[in-house]
DNA sequence: AAGAAAACTGGGAGCGCTTCCAGCGACCAT
DNA sequence: ATGGTCGCTGGAAGCGCTCCCAGTTTTCTT
């Protein structure tokens, strides 16, 4: 910090500097033991004289651990992660890592080279450890992913299988709640637009829709599928409008769809939440500001992102955590 | 990818089963020359069986060359990652380095940790470059950064300085476009909430509204200083209201703002744009979605992520670029 | 066919760090 | 005194790769 030196700082020059070996400067670097408090301070001095921060790569070649995980998003969408869900989880993972010596790297697989990079960074150690967010359906890397000798968590849980370890939001009970409060609210023929089918989150909240009308009694075959994009929305809308032209509500697996689905409703003169009620999911910022604002599901989208670092950082030291299902809740707002 | 190796597959072992030197392996592998047609055929057959995958930390450390870039957000507010802004940054940065051999590392340098961390970055090549985006005004490493020997390429421009190298949406243009477009309308009495001022796009902003009104000899007076987040819009709109109830029309330096002073507006029961004119700045998706819709500048945000990326490319490349001033359109939507 | 130039080849020295290990005194109990 | 423990200490061997260099082979001139 005294100086900026051109070349990089070595821990010999530390070493030679505070007249001892490299060996037992690096020991105090890492404050290990066997290091005489003498020579423990006359390297700490040397350190901040010549401003010495280790190199990292080198100590990762020596240690065989790369001191970085990666957040990785395997999607066929390259503007997936233009979502700004993704914004939020990684505000989460940042925060747990920020305790940590560790580095967060950004993997977007979404072309096919990102593709091949993701499967390498999970053959070959490259890196301490991921975490997966596998956003299509038949995903190979998934299933290679779940099996791969590098630390792995999934954020969601995918379709096909179920991964050892992962944290997802309780989409199924989400839904189950948006659908019992459409109940509640005494109508009777209530409607749903599905998320994409090959998404874990898609098949749980459609679930949990048929679950809440099982038990209620009701009619649960007055469903579109959407996409979980806006124009996704207004077409299943469309579609639901015209093949079901007496539902009263509708739950809307997320957001995005429920606004697409808002504006064909306005357009075909139906109220909102009079003649029709909506209830989106995910709680997105624009939630509460389209007209009327949106009843949704919240789920806690930065503790996703904690909770997996969390995990993931409790795999890299050796342990065996339990999957972890995080809770949702019911935001009421004008469109019910 | 024949099978899966327990241990990591090594130079070594690729040339010994190819029967020839590490060195030619080596060459083989970072197509060099001087290797005959036969070795380099025997190399890539090995590599091949094997599945070798090079280790990027022993490459980084023979080479001096990390392999990573990492993209910085200096700022004091630990959420300021969650603005979707950023996702969409990210996403037109991936783009680029997809085409490259560079991985993409994150860094919210929010706490006092994640500052040192950058400082590191900053002082002491363990990157290949950075790209900065600071969010705060008197920001230390800015200017550290804008001298660090490391490549750095800045996203925004700093209020306080001009850094050598940055790319930039051109918000001065865009305020102007704003303002100009109430002033053709016909109106009169053109307030501003502008954003946060120790921000380079809050300055610029409020700078483009002030040209425009001077061009068409209109009062710049009605002013009212927000921080770029919806409360801040609604604070700032109050007191607009009281201090100048006069105005038909506002320039607001964000549509986060706007969408709160659009709130105000509503409550004191001045119609949109019927009373009063609103235009934002930024065009976020729930621009799209507010009563009315609202017109506002866009900035072409993937871009800024894709330009900021090459940008630094060619900087490590050796060359010199010069900064880039990225053009923003006016979106006319119902709010005007 | 002889000499020079060009292409290939593998040995070996690092890159900067960690960590094992053998060597040493100091110190304690016998 | 004597043998044994124990905390320090620095030498040295890697981690897996790149790249210089000196030596060997091939090819091309004239």
């Amino acid at each position: 910090m005294t100086e900026i030196p051109k070349r990089q700082v070595t821990l010999d020059e530390v070493a030679e500097r505070a007249g001892v070996s490299r060996s037992a400067a690096s020991r105090v670097i890492n404050n290990a033991p066997h290091v005489s408090k003498a020579k423990r301070e006359a390297v700490r001095r040397a350190v901040l004289d010549l401003g010495y921060v280790p190199n990292a790569t080198a100590r990762a070649l020596a240690t065989q651990q790369v001191g970085a995980v990666v957040l990785a998003i395997s999607s066929d969408n390259p503007q997936a992660f233009a979502d700004p869900f993704f914004a939020e989880v990684v505000v989460g993972i940042s925060a747990v890592l920020e305790e940590t010596e560790l580095e967060l790297m950004l993997l977007l697989a979404t072309s096919a080279r990102g593709q091949t990079r993701l499967e390498q960074l999970l053959r070959t150690r490259q890196t301490d450890g991921v975490m997966l967010m596998s956003m299509h359906g038949d995903d190979p890397l998934a299933a290679l992913a779940d099996k791969a000798e590098v630390p792995v968590v999934f954020g969601g849980c995918p379709v096909t299988f179920e991964p050892r370890y992962y944290v997802d939001a309780d989409n199924r009970g989400g839904a189950r709640l948006a659908t019992e409060h459409l109940v509640t609210l005494g109508r009777t023929r209530i409607a749903t637009i599905t998320g994409r089918m090959d998404e874990g989150a898609g098949t749980a909240r459609y679930k949990g829709y048929q679950e809440a009308l099982a038990v209620a009694g009701l009619d649960a075959g007055r469903v579109a599928h959407g996409d979980f994009s806006e124009a996704g929305g207004s077409r299943a809308m469309a579609e639901l409008l015209a093949g079901h032209p007496d539902l009263d509500a509708v739950f809307v697996a997320s957001d995005q769809m429920a606004i697409g689905a808002l504006r064909v409703l306005k357009d075909a003169g139906r109220s909102v939440p009079d003649d029709v009620a909506i209830v989106g999911f995910n709680d997105v910022i624009s939630a509460r500001h389209t007209e009327p604002p949106l009843t949704t599901v919240r789920q806690p989208i930065q503790s996703l992102g904690r909770e997996m670092a969390r995990m993931l950082l409790g795999l890299i030291a050796g342990e065996t955590p339990t999957p972890l299902i995080l809770p949702t809740r019911l935001i009421k707002r004008s469109s019910t």
